[in-house]
DNA sequence: ACATAAGCGAGACGGTACGTCTCGTCTTCTG
DNA sequence: CAGAAGACGAGACGTACCGTCTCGCTTATGT
């Protein structure tokens, strides 16, 4: 996650420029969906955002930092997390949005992040910190509440079936296989008892 | 993709010592798999072979199609399709190697394998037609199969069902969650019934 | 010739700094000294200056350049022209310092200096024109006083003699030749006929 | 010296090209002429002359000697070492065609080899060691016989007298002096007292 | 009102790896 | 054996980034 203060503005001081973050995180997207991660320089970046390297740096502690948060706010990824008291729409409005991502002009982006990921030990802290846990957590306690609700059966593996949306979903994004508009639904099927 | 000779033998003056190229595919791979992707240079490939650095670039342009190739090598697979007619069984023998194997101290030299193919289209391709395209035919075969012998309810998702095991496994894998001994049997535990 | 700046001082951003110049030439200066222009090497310069190497070629733009003027700074000249009345005695106050640091420490330095300068028209122009043509210019007006004198004969061919002291000089250092403490006595022993 | 057989021609198996020596020679002497010392390569005279490398070390043993034999065969420095029984004639035999050579169209070349030889120390040896040294020799053979035959006074300093001429003329040819056509005639007269 | 503290563009700094080049040696095959 | 071709170990070259550090300047605020 980057330095961001959350809120402050009790700082003395000239306070920073939004401005600059836009540029700098616009930039960096722009550099990252061409090239490659290894492509993007931080250099690169501030001359193309027109802004020092310092005001990175200030903003973000490393090159991995900045460029989670740039592809995240870039694909938008959205950080809701929902809780309705029904699985299946809680695990609709989590996941679709992802399918229609990975299906669309994003996919490039997105498999491409996941590819870098794993080359950058850095990136992929990073993420797996800022963003993945805490869908992870959020999955696993919906399932929980589902279990609860009697939705799910009691003995259900919740860290297993926690795991089986986004895991297919990746699975088939990487592996370049199908997912059609029902795809989601397949899945759920698949995981969550008919209602009697 | 590396500058492989097509084997000709033909050229004249000295031929390339084999015994350099095991040297230095031996070494990328060592470092690789201790350091990762990022950590592999160049020079030290070459320390640590026993080589010079232009023996390295003459036989690949650069350190990213010297890790393909190495990873390539090092990471034989084994493509057993077994089919013994009880789904448990052929399933834990088709897919608990490869758990043992991202278990143990082959896991990073097999995810970024996978990763390097997402870069690499035309290693995916072969890959996928020569490797997985068969596994996965096979695993719905089997899939099929249990259905006719009621070991599944005739409404299966075969498709679907198909690819849970693996995408689970290297969804774990890739994002590096733990998988216990037992692994394997709760995904079956998920996706099979219990026999009444 | 270096890539200097003008010292202006009115460009942005962060200012060289001056002790960086300073411990480069220096370092190169010495290794040049001890080992020679070939023995001269960026990353050992850099080393031996506690400085990247980025930080060399910052200021100069290549090896050559670097040792050029390492050299030029280090071999300051003296530039005394004495007229006492005596011309055994002026010649040996305008020649034996030459000597004395020839066969000094100083000696790789001078030589490869006159080399270099061989190489950089620019250098050795301005050279020519600050230091060695007013030595010559006196040179000669020394002879030509001690010929009105009666030290020398009246036919003397007085741009030539004015040359030999510094040729034999440059010539003995440039091959290597040994200069024996009585090497300038013996030069003008040459020259001067002996008085009666 | 170079490893020349100078003879032989009693080993056994094929012999050498000839035309071989004369390619490479003649490349080696291109590429000097061109670039200087530091741009000969190897690789380079070999591609030019159409030879394997190895066919140039068989005969030279470092770049610094097959540099130096090029430039002499190819400034056709002449090694006769003449003894008429008159030192004027003697001296202007030896040393005319190198004033000639300094001014006409070999100048650049020879300076440049002048030059370079400082700056390699392999060069300078290399060529110290196979050409001056036997020219200095001789010089010095010709002085101490001229005194016996009482050209000059008995008590001539015979090493410093036999540097003179060269000393003077390369001298004038590095710093740009004027060489005019009687400039040997104004050394020897100098040097060598008037026949009563 | 004006000092203070931080932001900003620019770019220097010590490092490290890159990919290229050359050296002088070694190894194959063909005449 | 000579010769053409070219692989080999070694190591310097000059470039490009990284992440940090000054510079001189600008911009809010808080007293």
């Amino acid at each position: 996650m980057a330095i961001r203060e959350e809120d402050v503005r009790a700082r003395p001081g000239r306070p920073r420029d939004p401005a600059c973050d836009a540029a700098i995180l616009q930039a960096a997207l722009e550099v990252f969906a061409e090239e490659g991660y290894a492509g993007v320089s931080i250099d690169g970046v501030a001359a193309r955002a027109g802004v020092g390297k310092a005001t990175i740096y200030r903003r973000w502690a490393s090159k991995a930092e900045l460029v989670v948060e740039a592809v995240r706010c870039g694909a938008s990824v959205d950080d809701r997390l929902p809780d309705t008291g029904d699985l299946r729409a809680d695990l609709t409005s989590m996941m679709q949005p992802l399918i229609d991502r990975l299906r669309g002009d994003d996919a490039k982006l997105l498999t491409m992040f996941a590819v870098e990921r794993q080359r950058e030990p850095e990136l992929q802290e990073q993420f797996n910190q800022s963003v993945i846990g805490k869908k992870r957590e959020h999955l696993r306690h919906l399932v929980a509440l589902a279990i609860e609700r009697g939705e799910l059966p009691p003995d259900t593996d919740v860290e297993l079936i926690a795991e089986v949306p986004p895991a297919l979903i990746w699975h088939h994004a990487l592996y370049g296989l199908p997912m059609a508009d029902d795809f989601l639904e397949r899945i759920l099927n698949m995981l969550i008892p008919a209602r009697p």
